[in-house]
DNA sequence: AGAACCATTCGACGGAGCCGAACGTTTACT
DNA sequence: AGTAAACGTTCGGCTCCGTCGAATGGTTCT
């Protein structure tokens, strides 16, 4: 974790990320954009391009299909993403809402897959979007289930980021909310990280009770009441039980 | 097009590549298959490491999720992907069959989104995977709309690859192909890329003809007949139809 | 036809990447 | 437990390769 780097490799995926923000660009667009030359950029992208992880058409540049297949390969390793199989699907079909599968990468709270039920709100959420872990059911699910010293160094590289006026920002209310999320085995959390939304979030554990990874109902405050709160509760930890046994036979 | 590329770049993407590949590695186990000194290889993935697309976890290295993130935006801006929406998956409960949407990208057939019906068979299709166009039905009605010339650098560049017995590996024969395809407005493909495998494909154009993907339904021969195989042309073209006029009015 | 803009090529300079070797650390075997 | 082998990480001096200004060629305006 010393300083080493590449300053080729840094610029290279600084350039990547420029494409995947705004989708496509030119040479002095970028060049501008990413405060670089424009003979240094068009170096860059020439090699890009010869990997084969961008593309250009009409001197348009843009990021390849390249970025979707390492993803799913990645995906597709991931063993929770396995085991989680159609379980996604049944919790959509049976609570309507929005379901999504999370594991930890990087000290950040990471979706990898999407189910949208029947009624689902319309929330930005895409395999590969992050979000902190303090601030939301699956990523305090998560922290839940870490020993205590990861949680405090996690909360010392990346802080308590305030999202909403409900985001826990106290380290103290948080370790209390963890020791409460593992009696009663899974995570509330009401508007912390988008205003008028509630998620409830059970964790998936291995048979070495390390965490693997959260599963996660997401609905309208005005459409989840206490009673449904509890409903949706059984629901998640009983779909995480069952991943967890598949995970065991995988 | 010219020799220009930047070591360091492609070094790093070879790293990647290597990652994708076999899931995850190690710095001396990378080293040695890569063919660099350790102390590069080590220097490389602490670079990517801080880009935030490899991640360590017990000096084991792997791709991070940030591929899968990448990869989705950049598919989401991907028109006709939008267009098709909910047809694929119209497709996939009608003909209980295994359907894909795919891409001409690089010279190559990749496939953008899978549904599989309620009787697909396992076939090897992810997102982001990639075949040569010629040896597959939805490759053949993409080229079959594709400038003549275009099609022949593509030949030139990638040659007629053998994939079965019924490859087509002979340019006349393709041309024929392409221009029966043109007429009757879609294309078979009759175990070319798989052997036992019949797939049927109808191409999307965009208002100026342009041609911007096709529409793809596969499934065993002994289950595809003749008369099978006219109603799953006229479906994919029908569904071909529809997309083409989300993409118009998006 | 001229002007403005942009992508691309070229080449000389200098700093950044490179890798062998030394140092710690973990794993494997006796 | 002790030793050896294997591996990850750090260091630093040499050199090669990335860098970017300037020139070139192409395209799109007015």
């Amino acid at each position: 974790m010393t300083g080493t780097s590449n300053r080729s490799v840094e610029r290279a995926f600084r350039i990547v990320d420029e494409l995947a923000e705004n989708g496509s660009g030119r040479v002095s667009e970028l060049a501008e954009r990413l405060d670089m030359p424009v003979s240094t950029v068009h170096n860059y992208l020439q090699a890009l391009v010869s990997t084969g992880y961008v593309a250009v058409e009409d001197k348009e540049y843009s990021t390849t299909t390249r970025f979707l297949e390492v993803g799913h390969r990645q995906r597709h390793r991931l063993e929770v993403f396995k085991a989680v199989s159609d379980e996604l699907q049944d919790i959509a079909a049976e609570t309507g809402e929005h379901v999504t599968l999370l594991v930890e990468e990087n000290d950040q709270c990471v979706i990898v897959a999407v189910q949208e039920g029947p009624d689902a709100v319309n929330l930005f959420a895409y395999p590969g979007a992050r979000m902190p872990l303090h601030a939301a059911a699956p990523g305090k699910a998560i922290l839940a289930h870490m020993p205590d010293d990861r949680v405090r160094e996690i909360i010392d590289r990346q802080g308590l980021v305030e999202m909403t006026k409900q985001t826990i920002t106290d380290p103290d209310v948080l370790f209390d909310q963890l020791e409460r999320i593992r009696e009663q085995g899974y995570a509330v959390d009401e508007g912390e990280r988008i205003a008028g939304m509630v998620c409830l979030s059970a964790p998936v554990l291995d048979k070495g009770d390390r965490i693997r990874g959260a599963i996660c109902v997401c609905g309208p405050q005005s459409r989840i009441d206490e009673a449904r709160r509890e409903e949706i509760a059984d629901i998640v930890q009983r779909s995480a039980n069952v991943t967890q046994v598949n995970l065991d036979y995988v």
